[in-house]
DNA sequence: TTTACAAGCGTAAAAATAACGCTTATCTTT
DNA sequence: AAAGATAAGCGTTATTTTTACGCTTGTAAA
């Protein structure tokens, strides 16, 4: 197919480069961590850097991403949504580029450090980031507000925890997004009392010599909570 | 300048069209309003649209929205904001177009409906609307889902109201972006409990025979309820 | 003068949040 | 085998916030 458009219409209108960007936090017991890649590219080659590519043609944005995801890190089935755009006209010395930052939320497992490894990426604690290129400390930041405020009002965690968890799991997962501590017995209570919680017989004894009971999300509940939007203010 | 760019980097990568597109919401007393447009281009000439362009290589995104906001009302001071890109394929036969949506918040008044009609433009209330082109509809749903989430942690309604402003008007605001009844006195409560209002001397009449008294946003106050996002659920 | 009505003021019940003590299960140490 | 340590789990109470709603006030219209 031809880069430029053999449709009638918009003839005139200028065409412009479009970029995805993603900013991929993991989640971890210590703290939230950022991926970041070294740019393969010119300019600013060898620097710090988000992940991103440009839009072809025939994709869509949202898929774009997916495509950026998938090829950084093998994941497919990982939380993501639009950040917002990043469209200045200077904010790329090598060209006009618009970007599409993205947001992804994943459980950091030893594995995925492995993979990282693979593409000359890194985990970086969200406190002691590298100098970025571009805008890309801001849309890190933008980011981190967006993450924030949207665990409030989305059960957004819950995208970073394995089928089975325990609440002390979901409590330190809450406190590493908020980055407060959470009291343990009030937690419980608050999120006991949205019945969005099943109880498994099993225990999860890797944390405690008590052992914590294991839970499962009642799916028809938790969908309901992802439609109305429910208050996750704890 | 060329179209295509003369800077030698990011050579292979495709060039689309990117388009902004404005939901502007217009606030009354009776309700919420939307301002729509017959489309003067083909495809679609004619049809009911929200109002857009194309982003030029010398025009921020945002400058672009700004840019149709004023062409198509003659406003510059309005609130508006970013809602997401809309980036599948084939959501504009008339060729690939990934458009920015931002939506837009003003107050109504008699003016501007004049305004509106020499650009084919009309203010339709929310609640019904016509059939709008391409993906529009959900657009204006997305805005407006955006708008009432936005409404519960930011001041954003103030932006609508006038420098000096009674208690009543502020809660009728609150009642029409939300679309339910608020408790007189609870919310006129709530809002003095925040101490970002100040009580001026003078009393508006126009809607009590009483008169209301008339108050003005502390800025100092205002600015830090946007910055640390106040909860403002009422 | 009376009436009508939104504005404004206050109180009390109910619900949600926050603070925190105590018990339990199990492993580790003595 | 007993004691100690520790995270998990259960419960109580005080505080704050939200909700419901009655009553008074000022002013124009009847």
């Amino acid at each position: 197919m031809n880069k430029s458009s053999s449709k009638p219409f918009y003839v005139d209108a200028d065409r412009l480069l479009l970029a995805v960007d993603c900013i991929i936090f993991g989640f971890e017991r210590d703290g939230l961590k950022l991926l970041l890649f070294q740019r393969k590219v010119a300019p600013f080659q060898q620097e710090w850097s988000l992940i991103g590519s440009f839009v072809k043609t025939q994709e869509s944005v949202r898929n774009a991403a997916k495509r950026v995801l998938k090829i950084h890190t093998g994941l497919t089935n990982v939380f993501m949504e639009e950040l917002g755009s990043y469209g200045s006209v200077d904010r790329d010395p090598g060209d006009r580029v618009i970007a599409i930052a993205h947001y992804a939320l994943m459980r950091l497992q030893e594995e995925d450090k492995q993979i990282a490894a693979e593409y000359k990426a890194q985990w970086f604690d969200i406190d002691e980031l590298p100098a970025l290129i571009l805008d890309h400390q801001q849309m890190v930041e933008d980011a981190l507000e967006k993450l924030r405020r949207k665990a409030r009002y989305r059960p957004i965690g819950f995208e970073l925890l394995p089928e089975k968890f325990t609440i002390p799991q979901l409590r330190v997962l809450y406190e590493v997004i908020y980055q407060r501590a959470l009291d343990r017995r009030n937690f419980r209570k608050k999120i006991l009392s949205m019945n969005v919680l099943e109880k498994l017989a099993e225990k999860d004894k890797t944390s405690s010599r008590k052992g914590a009971y294991l839970y499962r999300f009642i799916p028809a509940k938790y969908q309901e909570m992802v439609e109305k939007g429910v208050d996750f203010v704890i």
